[in-house]
DNA sequence: TTGATACAGTACCATTCGGTCCATAATTGT
DNA sequence: ACAATTATGGACCGAATGGTACTGTATCAA
């Protein structure tokens, strides 16, 4: 019954290079045309896959999202311990470190700083992505109480926000120009606070 | 020997204007329209005061740090310690929750999130308004162990660029959408990192 | 008065913006 | 073979972009 020519494109590649573009640029910073170079589609294309910019925005921050969540749980399942999963992931965060390459930071926490509060839509993909990676960092910290590094008297909520608003303010020092060796030394300073 | 009509608007308000309206859309979010709006200048008038977008952004820019320095220092000279002047800064970020308006977080951090290094000019300003700002709050620290707030032993480089990380963590959670009660309570942890 | 400057307004510029439309090409089931 | 369905690239769209230039007119110092 149903037929037609099939696609000439990867569905996902596209999806995953309109995303890398909007995260390397912002929305506002990426045009169509960088979108159309990106995924190498036509316009033709580019709105019968996306039907917007903005579809196409909001599609890569959820993939965006997804994936990284996905990433850090499997991290987190594969680490020795809890501690060391924190540790990693802030040291990996400090190691962004610029060198020619520019630092990208957090797709998530770029999106909330654009658009603060502006557009419903994203602040609700925002939100929601805050609330999956607080999660994993929680259940991070519960995992290092229960493994004796972190004492069982701390509330692990309020630790698992804390480690997420400290991982950004680090991405925020690297975008905003710190060297590998200062904020090396940071994560020592941050995690600190989880000790007795 | 020279002569001609006087200004008609005031080049400090139409500055303020300007960066006010840079700091809530961000570079590429502010139309010349929107600056023009903001201003009440004419679009003569506006190119004959700032000469492009980008110079009206980099005064703006400049224009934000050292305000924000200025007021910083002032209120570090007035403060009752170190201690309650650390503790006040990041409370008041903390407060900025959002209600009906919007926060706008940091100039700054916002600058530094929408053009990583990809504008040396802006990099520039942003790497120095940083160290003005981190000298601020290592000056802080200092203070505070000289109070016998902060152990001695500890290096205030260090947590002066720890507190600043911190702060535009916090100011990110803001941004992304957490409430009051759980920005405010983040205070409290970050704070203990400083403590013996 | 003269020369210099600044004003508001507007007409204009090329370019780019996001987005639509369509004629053609490719594939399918019948 | 054929109709139905879908993808493709490119022509085209109106609006907005940042920026220039030019009008008069007003306000000053010399």
């Amino acid at each position: 019954m149903t037929a037609g020519r099939p696609l000439e494109y990867d569905p996902n590649k596209a999806l995953d290079a309109a995303m890398n573009t909007f995260w390397r640029l912002g929305y506002e910073g990426t045009s169509l045309q960088d979108l159309l170079d990106a995924t190498g589609l036509s316009k033709g294309s580019f709105y019968q896959a996306f039907h917007s910019k903005h579809e196409a925005f909001q599609k890569s921050l959820i993939y965006y999202s997804e994936d990284l969540s996905g990433r850090l749980r499997k991290n987190l399942q594969a680490a020795k311990s809890g501690w060391v999963f924190i540790e990693s992931v802030l040291q990996g965060a400090a190691k962004e470190a610029r060198g020619a390459n520019d630092p990208r930071g957090c797709m998530i926490v770029n999106v909330a700083t654009e658009f603060s509060s502006r557009d419903p839509a994203i602040s609700a993909l925002v939100a929601n992505a805050v609330k999956q990676v607080t999660q994993i960092f929680v259940a991070a910290v519960r995992r290092a109480q229960r493994e004796g590094d972190v004492p069982a008297a701390k509330d692990p909520q309020l630790l698992g926000r804390y480690l997420l608003s400290s991982l950004s303010g680090l991405r925020t020092m690297v975008k905003a120009g710190s060297s590998h060796a200062s904020t090396g030394a940071l994560v020592g300073v941050i995690m600190a606070a989880l000790r007795p």
